[in-house]
DNA sequence: CGAGTACCCTGTTGGC
DNA sequence: TGCCAACAGGGTACTC
């Protein structure tokens, strides 16, 4: 389940091995995985035959890769394909003719008869789309907050943001309109980092407190990343069809009844907006200020 | 508009 | 062994 560090990987992937390639033809095997288009799948490969692929950019979990308008590679994009990766999508880069993977849901073939695009997805919570860009950013991804890793990001601006709002800490964290890129696994992390209670309330927490867990999340995600992305099920590979590494220490998520690595006390296991909660019960006590 | 919930999807896991 | 419910979960659509 790629969260925003793997999304990354596989940017610089597809930054490295898609970009500046023209797209000779696209198969849609699976209509649901372009049902956000809203031309269909036939739409969806016509808008992009002949276009050539510019880069590769990302916002939170978001990734595009826009392209040289029609009139030729040099002119300025003002259309992108739009990915998502949903809970189990893949980019996955091969050579024409290697067997078609078992959920493969849309092939790009390139017109220098090199590797393919392929574009797999097991539970097609994911998809792809040809959306128009405003000011650089597909017009879905406009109501995304930047992510922490953005240079944007602006710490003060979310702190305030968070304070604003009358919730528990973790949906908070979890809203992408707030700040982008940060899930479950991540948000369970930079929690027990912050030494935080999921149902803490936002509107009466310190800014300190609110500055630590959004250092806490920036630093969980950067360790990720330079590990190379990390992977917590075998559904997740990287651009290249290469296993991300599965051995990064989770501190809590997904640790039922093992020791909290501060403090020994056994890690619990919650439900909460309908998925699991990992804390360590000492390190991370119900608030007194709670919400949820 | 802010807050909170249901639903989408399918392969895997675990209880009985 | 087989069956079925629970589970994984980000984002959207929806209600209140």
């Amino acid at each position: 389940m790629p969260e925003l560090p793997e999304v990354e990987v596989v940017r610089r992937g597809l930054a490295r091995w898609v970009a500046g390639r023209t797209v000779a033809a696209v198969e849609v095997t699976h209509p649901r995985a372009v049902r956000r288009h809203p031309g269909g799948d036939a739409d969806f490969a016509a808008r992009l035959r002949g276009r050539t692929l510019t880069g590769a950019s990302r916002r939170g979990k978001y990734l595009w890769l826009p392209m040289a308008g029609p009139g030729g590679p040099g002119s300025q994009p003002d259309e992108a394909v739009l990915a998502h990766l949903g809970m189990s999508g893949q980019l996955l880069v091969r050579p024409p003719g290697s067997p078609d993977e078992t959920h493969l849901r849309v092939r790009f073939a390139f017109t220098d008869d090199g590797p393919e695009l392929r574009f797999v997805d097991q539970r097609t919570f994911g998809g792809l789309a040809v959306v128009d860009l405003v000011d650089g950013v597909p017009e879905p991804v406009a109501h995304i907050g930047r992510d922490p890793l953005d240079p944007d990001f602006d710490d003060e601006a979310w702190v305030a943001a968070l304070r604003r709002r009358r919730t528990g800490l973790k949906r908070a964290l979890l809203d992408q309109s707030l700040a982008s890129g940060i899930g479950n696994i991540y948000a369970d992390e930079a929690l027990w980092q912050a030494r935080l209670h999921w149902a803490r309330a936002t509107d009466t927490l310190p800014k300190p407190k609110a500055r630590l867990v959004m250092d806490a999340a920036r630093a969980v995600m950067v360790e990720a990343l330079e590990a190379g992305g990390t992977s917590f099920d075998s559904l997740y590979v990287n651009v290249n069809g290469e296993s991300g590494y599965f051995d990064r220490r989770l501190h809590v998520y997904g640790r039922t009844g093992e020791p909290c690595d501060r403090c020994g006390s056994l890690i619990v296991r919650e439900a909460f907006m309908n998925r699991s909660s990992f804390r360590c019960p000492h390190c991370q006590p119900r608030p007194r200020q709670a919400r949820w």
